[in-house]
DNA sequence: GCGACGAGAGACCGTTCGGTCGCATCTAAA
DNA sequence: TTTAGATGCGACCGAACGGTCTCTCGTCGC
């Protein structure tokens, strides 16, 4: 029992980056037979299908990246200052995930015609991730360091777009730029219309 | 001879959403032959490969995005309004284009491994649309319109990738609420950010 | 109206797909 | 050491894949 259970968690370790790379119709079950050293039997005593491996891939995936991105914020007290750092892990924390790029990204367009499965794991990705970063919003709101103005959803959703579209150009470009330009973009926009002014200035614009 | 290149674009046009909506591996050529009404050899008559007719239908698709998302566009002197309105037109003109969403996001995903024929056409569709995009900066700021501090390069993939981001996340959110999010963020970014200051003698209303 | 050729059909090909299953082997508790 | 259940192998399956080729039919210049 024991053994079966290690095999079992080092196949969805082995099968997460070709999933991730090549998406589900493009895993091939002989990729991922190369991938885990397994053959055909040996994968199928552990899951009944392809998709149940998909979908525990994605969210061990998943679960990498979203640990990833919040690494090292609940430290910061100031919640703007927290979301900065989110933004740069966005931004600078790419090593130890799985290799392929956002899990979410790729899921989600994945998916987007068909398997419906793995549609409903990637809409619970996005909204779990939205719902986090309205909690610090509504957190900054409440202690005065965010403007009272600013609705906690759609900076949430201005956030996850602006970040995954930059991640989309980056890697069709094969460079870093967009990335950069889109994290700069935000923490410039976090400081100039979301962090709450002191009573030096007054608040002038939403 | 002529019935011939009739049948030929009536192909790529019946293609482009199959292909669009399911991607090169997803789109099977027997749901081309149901799209299409032909028999296989009917098709291969016509296109030497898969690739091939997936390559035009790209192009096509493409060019009819392209196209929309500038219409209307040149007859706006002023720069910034007119940049106001292609993000308008992103957001707003839908109808006509082919069904499946954005061709240069689900290209760019879609041959992000492996196809390299079609990555090359996305990349240089996305090149062409941020040269255009820069063009118009580079126009406004010779102009006096646009702050001579604005890098046209970088503008030109921040509203890319902003406007693409979006996408990505109202299509897994099944609304329009990311999309028309974005655009007002880049509205007001162009104003506070972008649009010169000095010159407002020819402030034209959209 | 005829003949030549362009156009389309569809049987056929080898390969690969996801998935099954009987059997050999390994593991671990007694 | 024994042994029963856990584990993994790989031949096998039917279906679907992209692609080829021959043959028939429709179109069009003469």
């Amino acid at each position: 029992m024991r053994k079966g259970e290690q095999t079992r968690q080092e196949i969805i370790r082995d099968a997460a980056p070709i999933f991730n790379q090549h998406g589900y119709e493009g895993a091939a079950l002989s990729d991922l037979m190369k991938a885990t050293g397994l053959e055909k039997g040996g994968i199928y005593r552990h899951f009944e299908s392809k998709q149940q491996l998909a979908a525990e891939a994605f969210d061990y995936a998943w679960n990498l990246a979203i640990d990833t991105r919040f690494e090292g914020t609940q430290e910061i007290s100031n919640t703007v200052d927290r979301l900065k750092q989110i933004v740069r892990n966005f931004r600078d924390r790419r090593a130890g995930l799985v290799p392929g790029g956002c899990p979410l990204l790729n899921t989600a367009m994945d998916s987007d015609d068909g398997n419906p499965q793995l549609r409903v794991k990637a809409q619970r990705a996005l909204n779990s991730w939205l719902d986090r970063l309205r909690s610090i919003i509504d957190e900054g709101k409440r202690q005065g360091e965010i403007r009272r103005s600013v609705n906690s959803f759609e900076l949430a959703t201005l956030i996850v777009g602006t970040l995954e579209g930059s991640l989309l150009v980056s890697r069709l470009h094969r460079q870093d730029t967009a990335r950069n330009l889109a994290c700069r973009h935000l923490e410039e926009y976090f400081e100039t219309s979301v962090r709450a002014k002191e009573f030096k200035g007054r608040a002038k614009k939403s």
